[in-house]
DNA sequence: TTGTATGCGTTATCAA
DNA sequence: TTGATAACGCATACAA
């Protein structure tokens, strides 16, 4: 049998209401009291049951906010597969959850989302774009005792509870890891990247660089394009650099506008000696997979950053469980046809 | 607000205990009544609230058992911290736990530990032997009420509640997959299994063979010998194959005895010329994986299945939870130095 | 500074 | 066949 409060009040000689007040810091608690009380609990060991408190929290009822740039990329329809999943779970604690979500990455569109939940929800889940303004908001929130938990894309220096997404960084070394194996460590590579802009693209090309530096020294990047997570720009673009560069036989395609460059590679007549890792799994991605077209492709498990950034809000919210790390990486893996 | 019995109770006009016989169909109820409280309940959408559930569960005292060919088996060290945070979070419908391990695979032992824990529990946690008796004992269990989950293997022609663990094919599959691309789809094959006895082990082969035959026909696979998870008789058996059939190029090996594989590979001079295909990542296969002995090594994700097992049981004991696949399959997933 | 009473939703027991 | 009531463990408003 667990301990229960009940059971430390009784040995302690006083009431449950005061060991309440100790072991959750209330004050109001005589020293000599508490230091008893203390020592009891101690003694046998008490955790709190989960049970207990998930039952008391719901008289609190907690409203958790989201906000996702999700509209028109299909990537996140499994984050929101993973939070719904999530939704039902919380349900059990009297947790109600709303989502707001916006097309694009105009920070003053993000902003007067946040202000527009700001008064209804004690806990914010934020896929933040990388914009000074919002992480001053961000740490605005917390002084009011909103808490924001970052999703997908982490913002630096701010005050946000944690971040729960992949390591974009490490994303790149694992798909240099795989050119490497597919390429005998030998190639002259290209990389279609969605944005320089944006910061999880960069930091996958930098994981990249650093596996070549390392370890494939015969890899070579020899040029860098932009999709703008586009297909039509992704074409035209990847058209030019095989044209530009007729010896590259690799390549790394790190964000969006998958269909596009495969294509222009098709049209180049070059895909039977062309070794190609993607990112993520789209549809579009699925077919180039699957004709081999794509070699392998790294993707981020978008179902548990959905599931797992609601549950640590929830965790949060009820027990004041601080996620014992600042960022909860959600592995990234590699898919072949095989293992789809 | 979420929907409560006490709230259909007042709808209805009859009392609490009544709506609760009804909706967990205990009978006792007049028919009329019944109807009442199910129309109401279903208008108001009612959804039972998990943390009350917990909460009265605590009262039943439930057990779980467990038991597990652990010994002498680092693999499933992982497989017992994914089953004590699962235990963990149990605590919370005061469910206790009790484990026993055994050394090897002997029927009649994992028979006799089976009917220590039987009085005991009030559901069973597996790693069957595939065995005749064990199968008979899994049904006799379910009709006293006892209910078995298998872990990490399965079970045929057995009454039990589901199966947690790989899907062995697939993990074949995957392995081929992985050689294929490694070697460009061109290479003559050697296997080195645990033994032909264990159903995981053959799956993993037939997974295997069925890729060569669809998709890489180029490879062929020209010996299989056994090490029965042992480095000794991996060693010897490997060196063996490899003089009698010089050709072979790469390797796929299936269970245990990585490193007495590798050291016969690394002492025959081939290791630079040989493409090698492993399962799991013990401390041993990570030295290899590190050096670049292997390539590439298929892991079953052992905290998972330890963590989703357990889980799986106390869903089933507190909300009658019935699994909705019989198999709880977890991903297998490829890794490469860089993503370990 | 401390104790008491009540409620959170579900389940079980006992009485009617 | 039904209703009333008391748990399960924790949190909190209010009384003392």
């Amino acid at each position: 049998m667990a301990v229960t409060i009940k059971q430390i009040a009784e040995l302690s000689g006083v009431s449950r209401g005061t060991v309440d007040r100790v072991l959750n810091n209330r004050g109001r608690v005589k020293p000599e009291t508490e230091k008893l009380v203390r020592k009891v609990a101690k003694e046998l060991g008490y955790e709190p049951n989960m049970a207990g408190k998930a039952l008391a929290a719901i008289k609190k009822n907690f409203m958790i906010g989201i906000i996702l740039s999700s509209e028109g990329n299909e990537f996140f329809d499994d984050v929101i597969s993973g939070m719904r999943q999530a939704e039902r779970e919380a349900a059990a604690y009297g947790i109600q959850v709303i989502m707001k979500t916006m097309k694009g990455y105009h920070a003053p569109t993000q902003l007067s989302l946040i202000k527009e939940l700001e008064p209804l929800v004690h806990l914010l889940i934020l896929q933040p774009i990388n914009d000074e303004g919002i992480a001053e908001k961000i740490n605005a929130l917390a002084e009011r005792g909103i808490r924001v938990i970052t999703v997908n894309n982490d913002i630096e220096n701010s005050s946000r509870l944690c971040y729960v997404g992949s390591d974009y960084f490490k994303s790149g070394q694992t798909a240099c890891g795989c050119l490497g194996l597919l390429t005998k460590g030998k190639a002259q590579v290209g990389i279609a990247t969605g944005s320089v802009k944006i910061l999880g693209h960069n930091q996958r090309i930098l994981g990249f660089n650093q596996i070549i530096k390392n370890k494939y020294k015969e890899l070579a990047i020899v040029d860098i394009i932009e999709t703008n997570d586009d297909d039509e720009q992704g074409y035209e673009q990847t058209l030019k650099m095989l044209r530009e560069y007729p010896k590259i036989d690799a390549l790394y395609i790190v964000a969006a506008g998958v269909a596009g460059v495969c294509q222009a590679v098709l049209e180049s007549g070059k895909a039977d000696n062309m070794d190609i890792v993607a990112c993520d799994i789209t549809p579009a991605v699925l077919k180039l997979i699957e004709k081999g077209i794509i070699k392998a492709t790294i993707c981020q498990q978008p179902y548990i950053q959905g599931y797992q950034s609601l549950i640590t809000a929830v965790e949060y919210l009820v027990h004041g469980t601080v996620p014992n790390q600042e960022c909860i990486i959600i592995n990234s893996e590699i898919k072949i046809p095989e293992n789809i």
